[in-house]
DNA sequence: CTGAAAGCGCTTACAG
DNA sequence: CTGAAAGCGCTTACAG
């Protein structure tokens, strides 16, 4: 079980360490007949290479960071997965990095896994990216973001047009007749967050109600608590995210009332879990799946051809069961 | 922003290469002010060690493969976010990988960190664990199981009581007047999921209801089907995870049944998630959070000393809304 | 306390 | 097609 090097397999196959290199990294290299010998010796032996001489060597390894903030939320847990996959399909090896939001340990991440060759490395912030930081701890542009990033960045960039996704929101429930239609905030921090909120600002008309709770835990209780407090309430609320739409209706049924005969909710995320909730979450859906092979096509992009490419995917509306008319 | 060697700060420093390495890793065995001097020059540089250089030298980093099927399921979530925090403590930084259940992608992932020399790794499995074929992968016996093990097993694990967990859950729904009480299986192949439905077979009596679904997203909602077509309906039903809680209710209330006013549920894994759900979720609670650590600590035990451990923790009952006296 | 040298496990021009 | 040598960026006895 003692580590086998590279010239434990040369002296077994009574050939030279290049050789055994060669037969591994480049077979075209070698002799037919050598090469089976050797890779035979090497299997026998239970020899792997080991990728961190080769990457020192070599400069570059299959390992792509993911760094992201939580994985309890699920739709960090839904990329990584999606991710995970895309890498696999593109040779690469995903290396999932929870941050808790934490600028020190996503520098400490990125400077690891950096130092460790990675090619580049992906990031879904819960803030914006600060990316002079991100610069002093190696990685330079060669990352990717996931979320809006600022006018004429140098980093490649994909996301979900938040604001067509409002205005889905608001046309299914203008459609269904609702009028009085507030917007419950979650996370905020990316530009993500806070373009959802423009967009609800500029499209909400006169009726506009905006139940804040805040970002923490305890968020969805307060909003709940304000919209009982409200003299009018609305009849349908827009949530910033799945998460926090799940939080609203778990509350507003613990207070009796009922989703969606008394008030209409609607998501925003499109998780798989709002198939399995209690009614099932109508929600405006982001192609998480998509994304995640998008970003490592635009690092891939960029590394080729330094091309910065930012790109936007439209969000559909998923309708279940958690909207309805409103009542009478 | 081209790579700085060490020989780049010593060449700055007007010292030795030696001499920096030092004044980074054992900071006592160089002068004061010699140290100071070349960290600050080396801040000024920009300079970062590249630890896979440091790895080769060395022989080990402070990462650490965490290996999940996935990470939608919260369990895995809660635990890898746990265990970022618990690894970040003891010095560790975690690398979280995601297997997809496929034996391929666990193994390549264990290679590819082993061989990162990390000093080892973590397995929360979705089927048993097969030592053999890790021994092949490199890490031999180096791994510590989030899991039951085989008797005998010279791998180190933490899981819950099982047994204990269906007990708590009898005791609270007898408690309450429950008479029949079922019981609804959720993903199979871990030493767990059999130990949980073991217990109930045990401990169900003569009313003994088994909702089968399989282990599948549609499990729920034939689950449902098989309840609704029950000419005796349980009262109570067990649940052999949150997950499959969260669908079996989702997929009774769909249908009109109301929980707990015409069923009572109780999950098992006491996530988060549940808290938020509609109902909020009663349930099993496993110390999740201690989990994490207590797997680092059991790696770094064996290493240390040799010693295999085997760590059974308590669950306890965590008595939220979804259980209520039976209706009469 | 500091420098010079060897070596961790590989790869890659360069000869032959 | 194969071998010998240099070197990737570090660390660590060994001298001094």
């Amino acid at each position: 079980m003692t580590k086998l090097s590279i010239d434990d397999v040369a002296r077994a196959a009574g050939v030279h360490r290049s050789t055994v290199s060669r037969a591994f990294s480049r077979p075209e290299a070698v002799k037919a007949a050598t090469r089976e010998h050797v890779l035979r010796v090497a299997e026998e032996l239970g020899y792997t290479m080991s990728p961190v001489a080769r990457a020192l060597r070599h400069g570059t390894t299959p390992l792509v960071p993911l760094v992201v903030p939580d994985v309890i939320n699920p739709f960090y847990a839904e990329l990584a997965e999606s991710m995970t996959q895309a890498a696999g399909e593109r040779g690469y090896q995903l290396l999932l990095c929870i941050t808790d939001g934490s600028d020190v340990r996503t520098a400490e991440y990125l400077t690891a896994v950096h130092s460790l060759y990675a090619p580049f490395g992906v990031i879904a912030p819960s803030t914006r990216v600060n990316f002079e930081r991100l610069r002093q701890f190696g990685f330079g542009d060669r990352v990717v973001v996931i979320d809006r990033v600022a006018e004429g960045s140098e980093v490649p960039s994909v996301t979900v047009d938040s604001r067509r996704g409002i205005e889905l929101a608001f046309e299914h429930l203008r459609g269904l007749g609702h009028e009085r239609i507030g917007y419950v905030s979650g996370i905020s921090g990316t530009y993500t967050a806070h373009d959802r909120m423009t967009a609800y600002l500029e499209l909400a008309g006169p009726a506009l109600v905006i139940l804040d709770g805040g970002s923490d835990s305890a968020a969805s209780g307060r909003a709940v608590a304000h919209y009982l407090a409200l003299p009018e309430r609305p009849t349908a609320i827009i949530a910033a995210n799945d998460m926090t739409a799940f939080g609203l209706i778990a509350g507003l049924a613990a207070s009796g009332v009922r989703v969606p005969a008394d008030v209409s909710v609607v998501g925003f995320d499109g998780l798989m879990l709002g198939e399995r909730f209690n009614p099932a979450l109508t929600t405006i859906r982001q192609p998480i799946a998509e994304m995640g092979g998008l970003a490592l096509d635009l690092a891939e992009k960029k590394a080729a051809e330094g091309v910065v490419d930012h790109v936007v995917l439209a969000p559909e509306l998923l309708e279940r069961s958690s909207t309805a008319a409103p009542p009478s």
